[in-house]
DNA sequence: GTCTATACTCAGATAGAC
DNA sequence: GTCTATCTGAGTATAGAC
């Protein structure tokens, strides 16, 4: 299994369970490997490991969702589309929590509170240059971004809660319905 | 102290830290009682006090949420602003996070999934009702009722990884706007 | 790089005096 | 009802062989 792979599955598990609620042994057992051989890959321990998926996260969220947005090829509402086809994968279809999420409310310490924060900032502030393209001013723009991302993550707290995936797919489909009325003004 | 202020102090840890994140050391100290005598209020341990602060959250919403909404001598709009009033207050502006949502996250075990689950199907049942009595169909009800509280957590998860409590106070104004126009078709 | 074995700390939980 | 003292297990982390 290569780096990358181990890294998915930390992902996967942290998000599940939360940090505080996934242990060393479980994070053995699903990967496959002791954990001393754990502390061979992430010498800092858990905290590296968690780490480790929130960098990928990051990697992912430059390649999958601010480069497309930055394409200046395609009209703006494609990359915007785009994004959110993106976005239903990651979470697939409503079925796995966001990670950001889960850390951030869980939030004892700040360990990881100022990277999600500039993670989280960078992927609204990227919505909003688009939604800025099309000829919103710089303010709506913003809050339209936002509130993008309030709902994406407000129906994945729900999909979960609720065991309704239905919620978060048909809040997709309206942020793509809004993202078009918004571009044909 | 009394057991209710020993309880609104539960629910105040357990919201700020989770389940997983709060240890018994820790509500000791908060409480400013020994772990010893915690065990006397709560002999089901940690698991029965998480569970005392969600049924005291059941009460909450009943008595300040559902009893409004289904209030008939006030109009239908004057009943959903005064739900959201009530929303700010628990919520703290937003700078207090939601136990259900920290509690649904973090769900290794589902512990307490099946009573948040009832407990906010209560509430969304509630507002769709109301929503109804203006005049708006069944489907149109629980799907605009489930975005509300889409809003309200999203909002609440940004607020916290965003350090940003005016993204949550705008969200609640923004529904107030919403629900009045509703109102006034 | 992977393992077994082990250290060490802190978690949740109990016993029993007052 | 509250405490001090203690138990037991699980948690993170390390040592050292292969």
């Amino acid at each position: 299994m290569s780096k990358e792979e181990i890294v998915v599955q930390l992902l996967n598990v942290f998000r599940q369970y939360g940090y505080d609620g996934t242990s060393l042994s479980q994070i053995s057992q699903v990967i496959g490997l002791s954990k001393a051989s754990l502390y061979h890959h992430f010498p800092g321990g858990k905290e590296e490991m968690a780490t480790a998926a929130l960098d990928y996260l990051d990697s992912w969220l430059e390649a999958n969702i601010l480069k497309l947005l930055r394409n200046s090829d395609a009209p703006p509402f494609e990359r915007l589309k785009a994004m959110l086809e993106n976005v239903e994968l990651v979470f697939d279809q409503g079925r796995k929590p966001c990670l950001w999420a889960v850390l951030t409310l869980e939030g004892g310490s700040d360990r990881f509170h100022t990277q999600i924060k500039q993670t989280l900032s960078r992927w609204i502030e990227a919505i909003a240059v688009v939604l800025q393209e099309i000829g919103i001013d710089a303010e709506q723009a913003k809050y339209q971004s936002e509130d993008a991302i309030v709902r994406i993550q407000g129906s994945l707290v729900l999909a979960r809660g609720l065991d309704n995936t239905d919620l978060f797919n048909r809040t997709i489909k309206e942020l793509a319905t809004q993202f078009l009325q918004i571009s044909c003004v």
